[in-house]
DNA sequence: GACCTGCTGCGGCTTG
């Protein structure tokens, strides 16, 4: 494979001392050299994907003539600028220019790059959707010849509104393309690849190539019951003398208890003497004291350090030093499971380690499904929407935007040969331009249709690029000093204490009109409160977590109490007479009460509880262990689900009014807040609630009671 | 029990 290569790539592998390639590049060389394809890579984390696509792409585009040959789509700025190093020094050997191109990347680049379109182009989604928008012609001009679309992290744009988005920004480029250009997206490894081959628009003719070796890995559980709001402190001191010398990365689930974690890990250190390099890294903290902190682990080899993060270390840039990953509770999917994991024991020859601590018996067993399923190969399915009229909405106003007007029947033939609305009927469009018009979104002159009174507001503003929601913050500072940016509060007042940043703060200033925060540092305080819906847990998780309960293997990971936890839970649901693990759900009888465990996904549980209310049962619905609790014994359960069943009969007549009477439920996506009722409904439908699996779910649900409680 | 992601154009200012 090696010899296809062209003679500068060929020179860069040789001044790299690479011995050999990757499983995957070869199989990436021979592909993209060798047809024309689609593509997606899939393969574990540092396993030199993004070389697998350049190395090939590279030696087979001629970058001579005028005009972007290779885009190569991010979903992180971070991303893109430590993409750009690694590319740039690529291409240096073959005299191609490489620019980025976001929101924070130079003007000057980017209008270099339109006065001699050329190379390759590092960029986000949302830069794609502002070029299109406002300045279409450079799009022309930039990307008419282009050959290869590189996308980056291409899972975490499958299942999501911001994946709609890039599948039609992509028709919208190959509408602007004199030739057709071919897509290669880079994948971890996911659960299902058809939803990734969709992406690219033609499922025929794109092939997946697979790099299924896993990295050996070690895991231990570890159980310390939290009682209050706070984690038990011989938890923080386990955590602490586990993780003191090494390079580790913590995951608890929230802002708030990677701020708690932070700071208390960091004064344990301080009082025996220990190292000081404890940071908290998420959404809140500073941009730059995030990089800095990312520089730093990057780049430092020596010392230990502890980062406790959310998501923000999942995905993208690459620490390559960390030695050992902690879980702090579990994690809501089986792939954010495998991404965290992924994290650590990247240098050659290195085991991964996952250090997990449980502090509540039903977090322990959840996690323990979420890694047998990995250890099983199972990977949670990522669903990408079939109907969103929400992005169709948006991608109507983009359209006319890009278009500067256009006739109606114009519009319709950009939708209809648009792929990522597929799905939707024509009727549906029509229905929504009608609906745009009405609402003054778009305004009809003569023929043609241009932005309307209302639409000028949303397609000139900053927040029209993305198709996600965020949440209003307020500035953190200490006098010039930029600490973060945090939602507020009623907690947050005057002489108040809040944690960011690892470190704690005294409010001295708060100022609504300028959402500013003033801060000083302080000895003692409070984590800051965050709002936000979690993400939805998969039934398979759940089913496993039943599964798991009925089972007699010893889980070796087990350090006890963690051991007696599970033990102690199994005794306990052993005694429900459950004969089969699909139909058959443990039902709880107490005095005056009772609870149903569905061991159901969260779309499913929210769908039931929706059917219990609106029937006008009163039931108090847990999604931590998957449970209802009734007032009354089993007779009450019989009822309220035949009560269900009834409204569950006649359910968009109940979903209409219920959208009607709490306008708050579609909040869920940005967009949709505009659209027709219907839709809305069908959104929630598709979505939200799961009332296709909660009929399958009633159908053949048997509630068991506990032997004790027979007769 | 509660994640994450990105962002134009232009006027007006300072600085070399």
């Amino acid at each position: 494979m090696y010899e296809l290569l062209s003679e500068p790539v060929r020179r860069y592998i040789r001044d790299k001392r690479w011995e050999v390639l990757r499983p995957i590049q070869l199989a990436a060389i021979g592909k993209i050299l060798g047809g024309e394809e689609n593509l997606i890579l899939a393969s574990r984390t540092a396993s030199g994907k993004t070389e697998a696509a350049f190395l090939p792409i590279l030696s087979k585009v001629d970058f001579s003539a005028a005009g972007v040959k290779v885009l190569y789509i991010s979903p992180l700025i971070a991303l893109i600028n430590d993409q750009f190093n690694r590319v740039e020094e690529l291409c240096q050997y073959l005299d191609v220019k490489v620019t980025k191109w976001h929101g924070e990347a130079s003007k000057g680049e980017k209008n270099k790059l339109v006065k001699n379109p050329q190379g390759i182009v590092l960029i986000t989604p949302e830069s794609i959707e502002a070029m299109l928008a406002n300045a279409p012609h450079n799009a022309v001009n930039l990307f008419s010849t282009m050959q290869y679309v590189v996308i980056d992290e291409i899972h975490s744009f499958i299942g999501s509104d911001r994946g709609i988005q890039l599948k039609s920004l992509l028709a919208r480029l190959q509408g602007l393309n004199v030739g057709k250009f071919l897509v290669v997206g880079l994948s971890a490894t996911i659960g299902d690849y058809d939803s990734a081959k969709k992406m690219t628009g033609d499922v025929a003719n794109t092939k997946v190539l697979l790099d299924k070796n896993a990295k050996e890995m070690e895991a231990e559980f570890r159980f310390f019951e939290m009682e209050g709001v706070d984690l038990p402190i011989e938890l923080l001191k386990d955590l602490y003398l586990s993780t003191r010398n090494n390079k580790v990365l913590i995951f608890p689930n929230s802002r708030g208890r990677a701020e708690e974690i932070a700071v208390k890990l960091s004064k344990l250190s301080a009082r025996v003497g220990g190292h000081g390099n404890y940071f908290s890294h998420h959404s809140s903290v500073d941009k730059e004291l995030r990089e800095y902190i990312e520089t730093f682990a990057k780049t430092n080899v020596r010392y230990p350090f502890a980062i406790t993060c959310t998501s923000t270390l999942e995905l993208g840039i690459d620490i390559g030093s960390v030695e050992q990953v902690v879980q702090v509770d579990a994690t809501f999917s089986i792939a954010s499971l495998v991404q965290r994991i992924g994290r650590s024991g990247r240098r050659e020859g290195e085991i991964s380690k996952l250090l997990f601590y449980a502090t509540d018996k039903w977090s322990l067993l959840q996690s323990l499904a979420c890694f047998a399923l990995y250890r099983e190969g199972y990977i949670e399915p990522l669903v990408s929407s079939a109907k969103p009229y929400d992005i169709l909405w948006h991608q109507l106003l983009a359209y006319v935007k890009q278009l500067s007007g256009c006739s109606k029947s114009v519009l319709l033939s950009k939708i209809q040969a648009n792929y990522a609305f597929r799905d939707i009927k024509l009727e549906a469009v029509v229905d929504i331009i009608e609906h745009l018009i009405t609402h003054d979104f778009l305004e009809q002159i003569g023929g043609e249709l241009i932005i309307g009174v209302e639409g000028e507001w949303i397609v000139n503003s900053r927040d029209f690029y993305s198709v996600f929601k965020t949440e209003a913050n307020y500035k953190v500072v200490n006098y010039d000093r930029s600490i973060g940016e945090i939602p507020f509060s009623p907690q947050i007042d005057l002489d108040q204490n809040l944690l960011l940043a690892a470190k704690i703060w005294k409010v001295i200033e708060v100022d609504h009109k300028a959402k500013k925060i003033a801060v000083i540092p302080a000895n003692d305080g409070k984590k800051p409160l965050f709002f936000g819906a979690g993400a939805d847990i998969h039934p398979r998780i759940r089913e496993r977590m039943l599964e798991m309960l009925y089972e007699s293997a010893i889980i070796s990971e087990l350090a006890e109490p963690a051991g007696e936890v599970v033990r102690e839970m199994r005794k306990e649901f052993q005694g429900y007479r459950i004969e089969s693990l699909t139909d058959d759900r443990p039902l709880l009888l107490k005095d005056s009460s009772c609870q149903l465990f569905s061991f159901q996904g969260s779309r499913i549980n929210k769908s039931l509880s929706f059917l219990f209310k609106t029937s006008g049962t009163e039931v108090q619905y847990t999604e931590h262990n998957s449970s209802f609790v009734f007032s009354g014994g089993k007779q009450a359960v019989d009822l309220a689900i035949a009560k269900a069943r009834e409204v569950l009969a006649d359910i968009d007549f109940h979903l209409e009014n219920a959208v009607i009477a709490q306008p708050g439920l579609i909040d869920f996506s940005k967009w949709a807040l505009h659209l027709p009722l219907k839709y809305k409904c069908e959104i929630l439908l598709e979505r939200y609630f799961d009332f296709s699996g909660v009929a399958g779910f009633l159908d053949s649900l048997n509630p068991v009671l506990h032997s004790g409680n027979l007769e």
